[in-house]
DNA sequence: TTGTAAGCGTTATCAT
DNA sequence: ATGATAACGCTTACAA
């Protein structure tokens, strides 16, 4: 099963290899005729290009490097699978790897996929800043890098972010007009900038609707439904149920309502529930819950134009995209009508 | 920044590439002292090793390519997060596909990777087996494949795969000791290889316990939670509903489970429910959903080694691993309390 | 339009 | 223990 090389197609065709390469490759500078030979007897003997010699002539690896936090929770796959599609019909391979929301294993993944040479690299950072300035260094000497989600406004790079601050508002406020009058958030991690720009507009909404200290609260979660359940766990114990939850993600506010509903509370009636970043289970539990919905797969695909545009144009100017969402009023968070 | 090169270093330490070569690659047959040098002063001049060079010679592209229905649903995310932690370890890249549940795509998908000259391919094959024929021709040929999951236990090649026969057995036992009297099965796709086995263990134990045809159905479905609702609404305005329902899998589960809480049927006093592969879902909605557990980061790990053995000793002999796995039971499938 | 030959950054085979 | 050199499969000046 060797393989066949151009070598052997140009000796059985009398020709030399840069005919054959050309034939391949170039549009003009070859006859048709020869051309057409070329091709139809590198089909018949089974030619396939060695992507290796390829991408060393080319010094390009035609590898773009993923890294995000996790991919089991719906969110992140629905970016893999964008981004696999957007880039495997340009002709790249995408590398994903997961940083399991841990610092030191994304610099890790980061650091293995410049050695491995990826023609450059789309970052969703995990919770934490310490890798950032390692990420700019790099950006800053021209390194292709476009960063995606959970990444500061300001941040002087290529960027692909979604408005937290409006949304995360919208859904408070929702919760305010069905007249809720005392709203916790679960917040997920107040080293998270999505967290911080979720707190920001919520508390944004409590400011417009003077609520006083005394009817909000923000705790810090995490991101997963078992930390959800964990918190609401306490909060039963302490007696300390308000009459709404505004959650980081949808993950955290299924944990908090599974806890509650385990412990009698109704949704809405006792409680409303609004999550973040909607994911298909919202529409699986009862009731199901109201979220903000993110324009995933757009997103991600700008991330990879953005990406594409730099490697093809290495002068390119940095881009921020900044994307809004809708929110998605389901049963978990609608008390009006009891009233 | 142009990249370092070995012919830098050589220049810089007046020394031959071959040395600079062999102080990275040799244990042995360079004197200490050169070696470190030369580490060293690599280090301090930033050299990163081309891959695609090294690749070119050692004619491997060190890729593994694997090919999956889907990786949204969390049962095949965590098989590419075992795999990827699995083999990146051992030096390789994972290359991720996903099939969509299309026999096109999933072809497609497997002669984009051979053509990327992948050292390996990791399959989890969709339904309908329009495509085995040609993995297998491949696979005769001595290219490194494994097969994982749904796919036919007498299949000539190396495969991991889960008892499904047997747990479905236990999974239907269980309801009929529940005294569940009527019991459909949501069997996802006839074509597929595991509904067809997890509908065998069905019958198995529905012959054991002297079910009459009266008592059950097989009804085929897909494997999503939205054709999970759509059976259901289906069966609810024919006003057949049995008292249980055994699923080929959680998403099914879940969305039938909806469809009849909507309109008012109590699980698990009207109708119980058991999934299949578990995910974390299960837990999380009311009431929590019993299933089968599967062994996925063992199967995922043990197809790993599978592949890397073969792909390193070319003569190594077919391997077939069958797992088991654990029933869940929870509370969507528990009725004894109610007699 | 085609061929020759150098080069991409390594490794591997010989000598020395 | 080290160096010279060919080779891996392809692209690309440059020459013809």
């Amino acid at each position: 099963m060797k393989h066949i090389t151009i070598k052997d197609i140009a000796k059985k065709l009398n020709v030399s290899t840069s005919s054959v390469s050309r034939a391949f490759n170039n549009k003009y500078d070859i006859k048709k005729e020869t051309r057409d030979l070329i091709l139809s007897t590198a089909k018949e003997m089974g030619y396939i290009p060695n992507p290796m010699a390829k991408k060393l002539t080319q010094n390009c690896s035609l590898n773009i490097g993923l890294v995000v936090p996790e991919i089991i929770n719906g969110y992140y796959s629905e970016v893999v699978i964008a981004l696999q599609k957007y880039l495997t019909k340009r002709g790249y391979q995408v590398l994903v790897m997961q940083s399991d929301e841990n610092e030191d294993q994304e610099l890790k993944n980061v650091k293995t996929l410049i050695n491995n040479m990826v023609d450059g690299l789309i970052i969703a950072p995990t919770v934490g800043n310490k890798n950032i300035s390692y990420y700019l260094e790099k950006y800053n000497n021209g390194y292709p890098i476009v960063f995606l989600n959970r990444i500061n406004d300001n941040l002087p790079a290529s960027k692909v972010i979604f408005n937290n601050i409006n949304w995360s508002f919208f859904a408070t406020e929702h919760l305010i007009l069905q007249k809720c009058k005392k709203i916790y958030h679960l917040a997920g991690y107040k080293d998270l900038s999505v967290s911080k720009e979720r707190i920001q507009g919520f508390k944004k909404a409590l400011k417009k609707y003077k609520f006083s200290s005394k009817y909000y609260k923000i705790i810090e979660t995490g991101l997963l439904a078992k930390e959800g359940m964990q918190v609401m766990e306490d909060l039963i114990l302490k007696n300390d149920i308000p009459d709404a939850f505004f959650c980081v993600n949808d993950m955290v506010a299924l944990g908090a309502m599974k806890k509650l509903k385990d412990n009698g509370y109704k949704i809405p009636e006792d409680v409303a529930f609004i999550g973040f970043t909607e994911t298909r289970i919202a529409k699986l539990v009862t009731p199901q819950l109201s979220s903000v919905k993110q324009p995933t797969f757009k997103m991600a695909k700008k991330a990879g134009e953005i990406l594409l545009n730099k490697i093809n144009n290495s002068n390119s100017k940095p881009e921020t995209a900044i994307f809004n969402g809708e929110l998605n009023i389901r049963k978990s968070s609608v008390k009006e009508f009891l009233n």
